[in-house]
DNA sequence: GCATTTGATTATGCACTATAACAAATTGCA
DNA sequence: TGCAATTTGTTATAGTGCATAATCAAATGC
């Protein structure tokens, strides 16, 4: 009997040690395994992290335009509409015509979207408690922090100021 | 005058509170800053940081398989395969048919691919040399240290063991 | 009032990840 | 030894995330 074997044993490898001192490497490692398990500790509808970002401003600022949540989440305008068209389309959200700028939308969830966001919150403690689990509430912590000054590294000129 | 800014004042506008504490949302940021920052720190003919892990690999190990530097980068075989086709149409690296085993290939860098991974590396150290100067050398160590746990975060079943 | 900017959208492209299916070669074992 | 099973590289394909440019309507700024 063959039976392709449940997934081989391979457990994420460990990296070569030529990329573990290699910061980016190793954050896109981590960056993927903690997806990963964001995702693995929902149940059923699974939601990802970037819906879910979405899902949760949304509910955090009712009202919410387009624009203002792509400042918030980094993210393109041309990005956020399918992913918007998405959301309605699982009657999670929906986009209302602003009343003082015609130009643009205010966004709402519906009662759906808020009891995913709840449920999914749910999982995010879990899921963050397995983090906490692994590193000590204190590194968590140190975590952040560094996390947040690395993600202004951006281009402070190497050469002068 | 009109003249489109150059780029609106707007730095990688701060995480709404809500998201900051999220370590999969703050890694998955910090990740893009870094990697920006790496290309960035290059000159002339960037090049990303998956191809530099696989040219880098190679240098390391020449005569490496497909297969085996598939397990090393965690990534799947199919997709390893159009980056070698380009690896190979810039003159970077070349495939060689194995002597021992007809089915498998030995990866080796090309003079150029030499030259490459050898510039690419010096940009690096000043990559490196930036985050260290952000973080200092001690977090930046410990930094690694927790990256590399996480990346072992893989669903150890939050049920039972 | 008219040039400029802003908000949302469409179209499009690239990079990365993932899966399934396949042929050729190798391996394992009965 | 012979045949089933696995491994290796490949193709095809799909989904996701991010980016740019162009467009239209609406708002804003002299």
């Amino acid at each position: 009997m063959p039976r392709t074997r449940p997934q081989s044993p391979k457990p994420t490898s460990a990296p070569s040690a030529e990329l573990e001192s290699n910061v980016g490497y190793m954050l896109r490692r981590a960056q993927l395994a903690v997806f990963a398990d964001f995702v693995a500790c929902q149940s059923a509808p699974r939601t990802r992290p970037g819906q879910y970002a979405v899902l949760l401003l949304i509910g955090r600022h009712p009202g919410l335009s387009q624009s203002a949540l792509c400042d918030q989440l980094s993210i393109k305008r041309a990005n956020l509409v399918p992913l918007l068209n998405e959301l309605k389309r699982r009657g999670l959200a929906i986009r209302r015509p602003s009343l003082t700028d015609r130009r643009s939308n205010c966004l709402y969830l519906l009662p759906a979207g808020e009891k995913l966001v709840a449920r999914v919150q749910k999982a995010e403690r879990i899921h963050e408690s397995r983090i906490v689990q692994l590193l000590g509430t204190q590194r968590q912590q140190q975590l952040l922090t560094m996390l947040e000054q690395l993600s202004h590294l951006r281009l402070s000129a190497p050469k002068a100021d």
